[in-house]
DNA sequence: TTGTACGCGTTATCAA
DNA sequence: TTGATAACGCGTACAA
């Protein structure tokens, strides 16, 4: 790797010319000692060395992109597609603005933190935080942070939530059931926190609306350790009972669950309807194909990223609450009664 | 974010005690000193500057993951789930070691170089490169790499690949077609390069071996653009014909293509058998399930991340070419003729 | 128009 | 047992 100093020994002229030169600032600079600095430059192909760069200026040109787990449960974070075309979202963006991406997952706000400092990152985006998480994490790392389907309960400065309206879209989605006769809805799902809690707040005003007694029996709570899932979901299928349709807090659950279904002789939706969250490959190709409530991972990451690049540049960012559309979209799943 | 220096100044110590005590280095130093450094380096949560690490030490405790996209086709990287799981493998084993993971895509190996070289990674895993593409990478960039599932025609020192026997995996497959009675057996990827190339080498094999000649007619290339794939597998539906199974290059693919037969009426696996490669949830939750060839990406990525690492650490790494296992995964796909 | 010199935070050598 | 001091590569204020 060759340095500035060493070129500028080659040339016969001082770092700052070079210097200079590299950043484009050649109003003070002859035509022809620019013409010579250019040539050496691409000849030996210089590259910044980024970390002295990132010292003399105290910025790193990082974005991290914290994933984080919850326990045991690790797998599932990148199972679901949404994941991965949140980051390609992410990634895109960042690389068009001249960022890097350093991806970290951990379940431990300490580390997060940690590693936010250590590289001394110009942004961060938090996925999967719970309640506080994202505020904790804000409070330590002074940058600006974009959030990703985050509710909080307090407010922070320079924290910015990118989400779904999801009591809604469960709400319209079992609306959209009960339109159909269906009474006895079920909801499916492997936790009762953040965005989940949300969509199942969404299914019970749903309910209460069309007043339709909501009863425990009617949450049917999917264990997801990797062997347990498998014994969960037979269980899970045992226990639909009565119900005419399970609303599922997202599409692989949904479709998981209509393959155990199949298995048990269930048919969907002949025998019980199905519907989704999330609009995903899973459903889409999965038959009968699942009806299911629309988002767009790789729009919600291409937005977070284009935020927080923007709050880099001296934005404001449009508001502290983004929130993005959510649609029904219609397919197989679902029988009129 | 508090410094070393500031840290002995308002400790009346240097840096070098400060230093020596952070790295442990306390052979020579008294038991208060530590104490006392410790303590205070506890109470101001002392963070190191990585940056200045790196400068100082001209190392970075990067670890590039690089994967390279394929013109148009992005999305389609990351939409495999085995990306995902792979993914998952190698951060786990990288920050477990105490590294840290910076994910790159491009489709442009200058770069790419760029990247690895401004940042000075100390190492590199690259994903999806084509012939000498790692070459090319390995000679500008004089670190270690390994590559995942790379065919190169040449070898290059301090190069190491972690892949599959897809030529046998796939010849394996369509053997156990063949065993099954099936003569009329049709291959579908989205390319013939890499290792979908190697797996075409092996349906070839076992077709030959069986003394059933092949027609070009036989393979079905599936256009990946986002707004051809479905049209495209409408064409592939209507061009099986006669035959009685199809090997496909992926279980991605062969999920999408039941889905297709699906809808064009045509019974799986009771008018046409369907095999895939791979062995990945799509697979395993569609109905009919999917027999196909298993192989497991968390443990490839994992792998590569513990054999780079310990070549970072000075060790040899086992072999030039690490080839994991396969096996068919026999499930509801394929009917007996 | 170009050059000198210092600071960024850390590590490392060597002297005290 | 501890402390000066130089070095890493870059950016920049200021001097020439």
């Amino acid at each position: 790797m060759i340095t500035i100093k060493e070129i500028s020994r080659q040339l016969g002229l001082s770092t700052t010319t070079v210097s200079n030169v590299i950043h484009g600032k050649i109003k003070e600079v002859s035509p022809e000692t620019i013409e010579k600095v250019r040539r050496y430059l691409d000849e030996v192909e210089y590259v910044p060395n980024i970390s002295a760069r990132n010292l003399a200026q105290n910025q790193s040109k990082i974005i991290g992109l914290v994933l984080k787990t919850r326990e045991d449960r690790y797998m599932d974070l990148l199972m679901d597609p949404f994941v991965s075309e949140m980051l390609v979202g992410i990634e895109k963006e960042v690389r068009k603005a001249g960022y890097y991406m350093m991806l970290y997952m951990s379940d431990d706000i300490a580390e997060i933190i940690g590693h936010a400092s250590t590289w001394n990152v110009d942004g961060l985006i938090l996925y999967c935080m719970l309640d506080d998480d994202g505020v904790r994490v804000s409070e330590k790392v002074h940058r600006p942070i974009v959030c990703i389907d985050t509710y909080s309960k307090t407010d922070a400065p320079g924290f910015v939530n990118i989400g779904l309206d999801d009591e809604n879209g469960a709400y319209e989605a079992v609306k959209y059931l009960i339109g159909r006769g269906h009474r006895k809805i079920a909801f499916l799902s492997d936790n009762k926190e953040g965005v989940d809690l949300q969509r199942f707040r969404g299914y019970r005003r749903a309910l209460k609306e069309a007043g339709i007694e909501y009863s425990d029996r009617s949450f049917l709570m999917l264990r997801t350790e990797k062997d347990e899932v498998e014994r969960s979901m037979d269980r899970i299928c045992t226990r639909i009972g009565r119900h005419t349709a399970v609303f599922c807090a997202s599409d692989l659950f949904a479709v998981m669950l209509m393959s155990k279904l199949h298995d048990n002789g269930i048919r969907v939706p002949e025998d019980v309807s199905v519907m989704g969250f999330d609009d995903n490959l899973y459903g889409r190709v999965y038959r009968p194909a699942l009806t299911s409530v629309h988002q767009d991972p790789e729009q919600k990451g291409k937005l977070a990223a284009q935020v927080l690049i923007g709050m880099l540049q001296g934005k404001e960012p449009p508001s502290r609450q983004i929130t993005l559309d959510t649609r029904i979209v219609e397919r197989e799943s679902v029988k009129n009664l």
